[in-house]
This record gives structure tokens, sequence and C-alpha cells, in this order.
RNA sequence: GGAGCGGUGGCUGAGUGGUCUAAAGCGACGGUUUGCUAAACCGUUGUAGGGUAAAACCUACCGGAGGUUCGAAUCCUCUCCGCUCCGCCA
């Protein structure tokens, strides 16, 4: 959410950067300036009227105690106080479609940010490794997972509709290695500590990060309660500490959390819709930083390397690229992008998003911290994948196929996986 | 699911309709005194919004939302959260 304080005092900034995101977003700043100008006029007239209220009531109060008449304060008091109750009604109607404006209103791109509309202004920013070589044709991982077992997409439509997958047997245990080869990495190594998370969690709580209201048809909703399947544990994580004012020492917060995500997917249908690249269900390990603002920036990039470490260590080819004012997501202000080569499917797949939010996500949570100087500043809050499972799988099998059908498994897996190669 | 008890400032905790401008204590910060520390004494001490050139100042906030009243921390209704016990349960 943006600062009310930064709209009314530039608005052509806003606008400005708004329309780099190409959307229209930038539209509703005008309507925003009007509602907060209509909204500032009523508070000055209520307040006027509670301040008389208040001196007339504690005169009454007086003159009582003494055991004196106030026949000639009371009369009137009835309509003043009318007249404010009208008004405070038209306040909080004022002040709700305010709020309301302002959360769906996307975060402004950091004035580094790439400018561009679409994926294709993405620059790269990185790459590491090669692709890998084959002396045969490499199949891609639904052929494979399929002819040694590892996945069985037949009955995951059958338990749950298109759209999710059992694993099995060495499938199973394979993403359970790397589960935990994350969490360690990232907990031990990176210095996070490890959350596990509630997976459904309150309305309030996609709000804070950012998912709601304007996502609401790509969350999953239980019926009769009020919660929200979460998407990613960015949301129960980001939230562990809405509504807090944090001491500075306690800065940075590193978290690391394993959980399932759940994506309704809607409006994607029919993309990507093959094997394991798209699902309703997956599982991830996502990293969460919440900083001093001076830090944002310098944290963002350490969290990217972190990120990016998981795939140097399995030895896998990717490029990480910077994503274009038009491309970035609602909340950031800056995102890269990992994209990890999959030697079967001939393409680079996204496995992480590292995104700085400045303090969007922080103020809708109303998450602060406490400065040397004791004023209450709203923090900065990032997160990045570290990273997302199924399509992690997908770059290990397709990479790691060798001509007989076998998989041969990055070093630092076999004693997680317990074997060095899957046949 | 049932019953009961609670929710007040950074913390403890008083407060059953009118100077509540929320007592008192603790803590924290500043000062005086002091060889140093401590003690003692004095003072300060929340959040948000509005307002102003800047101030002054004003408003709201006692878990949340409504209501009663000229006036609500206090009375009423609903609700959320916590704790205890019972039931059920992996």
């Amino acid at each position: 959410m943006l600062d009310i304080r930064l709209i009314r005092e530039n608005p052509d900034r806003v606008v400005e950067r708004l329309k780099t995101r190409g959307k229209g977003d930038e539209a509703s700043v005008a309507r925003i300036l009007e509602v907060d100008g209509l909204r500032r006029e009523v508070i000055v007239e209520v307040e006027k009227l509670k301040a008389e209220r208040n001196a007339i009531s504690k005169e009454i109060g007086g003159r009582k105690s003494r055991g004196e008449a106030a026949d000639d304060l009371l009369a009137g008091m009835k309509e003043k106080s009318d007249r404010i109750a009208e008004l405070d009604g038209k306040q909080a109607e004022l002040d709700e479609r305010q709020r309301d404006l302002l959360l769906q209103v996307p975060n402004l791109p950091h004035a580094d940010c790439p400018l561009g509309l679409d994926a294709a202004a993405n620059p790269v920013v990185k790459t590491f490794g090669e692709k890998a070589g084959f002396d045969f044709e490499p199949l891609d991982h639904v052929a494979l997972v399929e002819k040694l077992g590892l996945v069985d997409f037949k009955a995951g439509a059958t338990l749950s509709g298109s759209g999710f997958f059992v694993f099995r047997g060495a499938g199973a245990r394979l993403e359970r290695a790397l589960l935990n080869f994350l969490l360690d990495l990232h907990t031990r190594e990176h210095g996070y500590t490890e959350i596990f998370p509630p997976f459904l969690v309150r309305e309030s709580c996609m709000v804070g990060t950012g998912q709601l209201p304007k996502f609401r048809e790509d969350m999953y909703h239980l019926e009769g309660e009020d919660l929200f399947l979460a998407p990613t544990a960015e949301v129960p994580v980001t939230n562990l500490h809405r509504e807090e004012i944090l001491a500075r020492e306690q800065l940075p917060i590193k978290y690391a959390a394993y959980t399932p995500c759940f994506r309704r997917e809607a409006g994607s249908a029919g993309r990507d819709n093959r094997g394991m690249i798209r699902v309703h269900q997956f599982d991830k390990v996502e990293l969460v930083k919440i900083v001093e603002p001076e830090k944002s920036y310098q944290e963002l990039e350490i969290l990217r390397s972190h990120a990016e470490r998981v795939l140097e260590l399995l030895g896998l080819h990717y490029r990480t690229i910077e994503l274009c004012s038009g491309d970035m997501g609602f909340g950031a202000a800056k995102c890269y992008d990992i994209e990890v080569w999959a030697a079967g499917s001939k393409s680079y797949l996204e496995v992480s998003s590292c995104s700085n939010f400045e303090d969007f996500q922080a103020r809708r949570m109303n998450l602060r911290y406490k400065t040397e100087d004791k004023k209450n500043v709203f923090c900065h809050t990032l997160n990045g994948s570290g990273t997302a499972l199924p399509r992690l799988f997908v770059a290990l099998v397709e990479n790691g196929q060798q001509a007989d059908g076998s998989i041969r498994l990055p070093a630092v897996l076999h004693s997680y996986f317990g074997a060095g190669e899957i046949r």
C-alpha cells in the first residue's frame, strides 16, 4: 500500500511511476485524491463539533457535581450529537473507500528498475554454467518420471483433478531429500531461522502480503470459514510480525520455511498444463527477510545470492533476469527471477522470484520498528523462493538423464537421497 | 461442541456514568547531588489522525464492532482472542 501522504504531496511522481507498469493503475490517483479531500473536510468539521461537545459536557459535569442546574447547556446537545454521528458515518465511509482504492494500487517500481512492458524487456543479469550436452536426444520430464515411476499424473487427476500429481517411491524420496537439503542449506549456512507455519491463513494476512483484495480468484478459500490456503509461505511467515513494533536489534529477521503452495491458476488454463510445470499444489522453501529500510537493497542482493547458491550447489545451469517495470508483481519495487535450464523441455524454468517490497507490505500489515531516535517506522520486507520444488525436480531429472533412462543426481544430494542415481 | 473466567499504557495493576486530562508501582530516559557505582530527590515518558509556514492546538484510541446517554474504560448487544475444566479426537 502506498502512503497517502506521498500521493497527496507528490501526485505527479506517483502517476509517472505507476505509468511505467503499463497497466493503467495511475487512473486511481485522481480518485484517491478526491476522496482524500472530501475526507479531510469532514474530519475538520466533525472534530470541531466534538471539541465543542466535550467542553459543554465537562461544564455540565462540573455543575451537576455542585448541584447546580444545567438545563441551558443541555439544550441543543442532542442535535449536536446527532450531527456528529452523521459526520462520523460519512467519515467512516470515506475512510473505507480510500483504503479500498489504496489496496488496489500496486507498488511503485524502484528508480533502478528497467523500464518495459513485458518479459521481452527483462535483462539477463547473470548466467551460471552451461546447457548440459547430450549424445542422445534428451526426454522431457513427463516421459522420464513416468518411465521410472516417480510421478503419477493419472492418480493426481483421479484424486483431485487436473493440475495435481502424486509422487511415488524414489520420486517421493527425492522430493523429501530436496526439502531437507534446501532447509539445511539456508538454516545452517545462510543463517535463516526455520519456520513451519500453518498452511491456512486469515483474510487479513492475505491482505497484508498483497494477494488480496485484488487476486481473490487465484486463491483457494474454505467454504464456511474465513480461511485461505496459503499460495506461498510468504503469507504466513511475513505476517508473523504483523501489527508489531520491533526493536531495532531484532533486525534483520531472516526466516526460511517449507510449505506446500496452493494456487488456483485461474485464467492460465491451457498454459504449461503438461507435467509438473504449473500445478495447483507444489512444495517450496521460501526465504523471508524483515529489514531496516536503508539496507533493503543490499539485502535483496544477498537474498538473490542465497537462491542462486541452490542451483550452483546442484550444478544446474541458470540465468538470473531482472524484471522490468511492466513485468513485476503487484507488490514488488524490484524483482529478480532465477530460471533454471531444463534440457528435455529445452526451456528455462522460473524456480525463484526474489523481491524487495520496500514498505508496501509492512504498511498493509502495520509492521514497524523503533529507530535509534525512537521513531516508529515501517520495515522493509523481502522474499524469495529458495527454491520452488517441482521445477527444480524437473531440471534435475531432465539434466541428469542418461542414455539408459536412469538419472544421475548431483553429489550434494547423495546423502539426502541415499543413492547417487535413480534407475 | 459445552461451561466458566479474563482482555486497561513498555510491564504489573486500580478504576461500576460527569475535572479520567486513566491512580499507583515498576521500567526507561533526562537532570541535581556524587571520587566511581549505587541510593535519594526532581522532571519526562504511548499510538494514530487532523491542523499550522512552523508552532500552538484539536480529535480518536482502555481487544473489535454496534447501541443507550447531553456525556461511556464504566451500562447493553454482538463479535474476536486468551486461559481453565468437560466432551470428542490423531
